[in-house]
DNA sequence: CAGAAAGTGTAGCCTGGGCTACATATACCG
DNA sequence: CGGTATATGTAGCCCAGGCTACACTTTCTG
C-alpha cells in the first residue's frame, strides 16, 4: 500500500523468516531436551516425541540433525545429552521463551495463549526486540 | 522448568506451530499479491519471486498451490489474481501485520527491525493475542 | 530367567519449498 | 515484421520434516 519497499529490503526479511524456521525446531527441541534432563534426569526419544506430539521415529531422525548440528550426542539406547553448544542454545532459548510469554502476559493475554502462541513467536524475535520487551517489563510492570 | 506440564498440553501447541508454519507462507504470497495488484494493477510470477526473494520457479509453484488452496487464479502467462476467499484472507493479514508492527514499535522497537520481525511474527499471533495487541495499543498510546 | 511389553532404530514413502536448466511464449524494437 | 530480450512454465533434483511398518534391544515381571 503506497509503501513499495525497495525491493532487496523485503526479500531479504522473507529470507530471514525462511531461515529462522528451519532452526526453529532445533531450538523447540534443544529446550525440551534440556527440560527433561532437568526434570527427569533423561531425555529419551519417546518422551521427546509424546511431548512434540510426533512418532518416535520423526524425533529420533531430528535427533540426529541435532548431533550433526553439533548440538547434542546420543548413543543408541542410552538417551540423549546436550552439548556445550547444545545447552548454551537451550539457555538462551528459555530465557527468550519467558520473557516473550511474560511480555504477552503483561499485555493482558490470558496465560493459555501467552504460553501457545508464545512458542511460534519466540522464533522470530530478534535480539533487539527481545531487549524492548525486556525494558518494557522492567519499567513498565 | 519444574512445570511438567500435562503432555498433551505441549504436544497441541506444537501442532498448532506447525500447521501455522504450512499456511505462513501463503499468507506471505496472498498479502503480496494483493500488494502488487493495487500497486502496480497486476501480480507476476516474476515480480512475486523478486520480492520475496526466490526464484521465479518457486513462485509459480506456490502460486500453483494457492490455486489449490482456493486463494488465487493465474492463467498462463496472463498474471495472477486473487479470489474473494483470497482477498479475504489478504485483508485480514494485512491488518494484522499493521497491529503487529505498531505494537512492536510501541513498545520501543525501532521501525527498521520491527518490520523485519513482524514478517515472521504475525503468523503465529492468535485471534486473542492479536485482539489484546489492538486494546493496548487503543488505551495505552 | 524366559517371555511379554516397551523402547529404539531403520527403511521407505509423501509433501512442501527451495534450486537449476531448458523450452516456450510474449513483448519490444530496429 | 523479424529477431532479441524478457517473462513464463516445466522437469527434475535436493533437503527437511512428517508418517507407517518392521526389526531389534532393553527392561520389566511372573
Amino acid at each position: 500500500m503506497a509503501k513499495l519497499p525497495a525491493e532487496g529490503t523485503q526479500a531479504r526479511r522473507f529470507g530471514k523468516t525462511r531461515s529462522a524456521q528451519s532452526t526453529a525446531l532445533l531450538e523447540d527441541y534443544v529446550e525440551l531436551i534440556a527440560d527433561l534432563l532437568a526434570s527427569a534426569g533423561e531425555a529419551r526419544p519417546t518422551d521427546i516425541a509424546r511431548r512434540l506430539g510426533v512418532s518416535h521415529a520423526t524425533a529420533v531422525k531430528t535427533v540426529s540433525r541435532l548431533k550433526r548440528a553439533g548440538l547434542a550426542t546420543a548413543r543408541p539406547y542410552r538417551g540423549v545429552f546436550l552439548t556445550e553448544k547444545g545447552q548454551a542454545l537451550a539457555d538462551r532459548v528459555r530465557v527468550r521463551h519467558r520473557i516473550v510469554v511474560d511480555l504477552l502476559c503483561a499485555l493482558g493475554v490470558p496465560r493459555e495463549s501467552a504460553e501457545a502462541d508464545a512458542e511460534g513467536i519466540e522464533h522470530h524475535v530478534s535480539e533487539t526486540t527481545l531487549k524492548a520487551f525486556a525494558h518494557f517489563l522492567k519499567v513498565r510492570v
